[in-house]
DNA sequence: ACTTATCTAAATCTGCAGGTTGAGAAAGCT
DNA sequence: AGCTTTCTCAACCTGCAGATTTAGATAAGT
């Protein structure tokens, strides 16, 4: 739960000028928090975050040199647990997508009322994600959209599912690149056997080599069934 | 945009009696939505799907036999575009990311107000996804772990970076499980320079065949650079 | 000018990968 | 009992994959 008894430090980085003089003072207003730092640059934002550790920092994604996107990218190899709200004049699927992938805590667009960062600070510092409506649903245009062509490719008939259950624990082998006579150890059977099921399952994937095998099982959505079949047989 | 010169045909699907006969009262009352079934069955769910074509489908997840999840999924092999909303007494975060990725549009808690289910009804029939603050919390708490994860694997000091331009355009046609001799045509070099080429790789790859470069590749973040390069090169 | 990295290539060699044929044993189905 | 599937294995063969050595050409950095 939040620590209601000190002030929240917020950390401003905006290349424009008027937006971060605009938000520092609408920011000032409120008596709970404190602007421990604004900034132009993503870069200088990266060592004020170092150096003070906000809570939440407020940032821009249309910058130039180093965008919005690449400074969280650099907040997180840097180790350092912050809160980043994103402040974006646009509202596309795919940017907010990629914002959120990349652990943003929540989305603000420009026109909205400034009372909605208010809300957006409010609801972050609380440990929640804040994502207005209209946002939400254009994550989800992109993520549902993304999980749909991810399955496309899974199905498609699918040759896979003509494999035996021997062959699809040797195909299982072979996507951990195992050779041959490695196979054969571990499933206990003869080196010419284990050739036997390759080849049956190259027929049946209809590929000429192992690669190809591997490519096909690892695109259309292979589940490895070894570790619980393996045990079954070998036991029974 | 929704026309609102129809009523919303709704269909509910919950294998508790009084649940499903409760949220029929409650939606009932809504002048402008009518209930065109009601079943415990998601399997006769299905097929009323497919004979009315409802607008919204509210679903329960836990339900024997089939539940939520996979009657979304069959839906969606059905080829019908119907909004599922899925109607949940869990909040946990792979439940709510699973129905998410599935394509549902809302999902609302039961122990939510029953206003909110009002709520998600019209934000959805508006063409919108229904989120509510605490479960998209939980729901990127879940996605941004994943996102994480993913990247957590691609880096690790990444042994592709040591790999030379020419390297990686070979790697990238090893990738698509092409051999050696299609590879020195598509490059328009020897086979032998292809072949010091690929045992190059596997040293800095630290591995001894095709299918675990391959491997090493896919698992890394491997990102085929061929196909604008090459045209670079060949051109030049 | 010297060094280093990169791309190119030939020559040689070992051996595992991949293809084919034939066949026995066990389990399940009709 | 007979048929089919699956799993097992041998023996043989071709050849590409992978390893190693050596080396010329070019470009870039010191």
């Amino acid at each position: 739960m939040r620590d209601f008894t000190r002030k929240l430090r917020v950390l401003l980085i905006d290349d424009n000028a008027n937006h971060l003089r605009g938000i520092k003072e609408l920011i000032s207003l409120e008596t709970n928090y404190s602007v421990v730092g604004a900034t132009r640059s993503a870069n200088l934002g990266l060592g004020l975050i170092k150096k003070y550790r906000p809570d939440i920092v407020l940032m821009d994604v249309n910058m130039p040199e180093k965008d919005g996107l690449q400074a969280i990218q650099s907040i997180n190899k840097m180790g350092v647990s912050t809160n980043v709200v994103i402040l974006s004049g646009y509202d596309d699927s795919d940017l907010i997508y990629r914002a959120m992938k990349l652990g943003a805590r929540g989305y603000v667009l420009k026109t909205m009322a400034s009372s909605k960062l208010i809300d957006a600070i409010e609801t972050v510092a609380d440990g929640k994600i804040y994502l207005p409506s209209i946002l939400t649903t254009r994550f989800f245009e992109y993520f549902q959209n993304a999980a749909k062509e991810e399955t496309k490719v899974v199905a498609g008939e699918n040759l896979l599912l003509s494999l035996t259950g021997r062959e699809n624990e040797v195909l299982d082998l072979l996507t951990q690149g195992i050779n041959y006579k490695s196979i054969a150890q571990k499933l206990i059977i003869s080196e010419t056997t284990v050739k036997t099921h390759v080849n049956n399952i190259f027929q049946k994937l209809q590929v000429n080599d192992r690669t190809n095998a591997v490519l096909y099982a690892l695109t259309h959505g292979f589940k490895p069934s070894s570790a619980q079949e393996t045990a079954m047989t070998t036991a029974a």
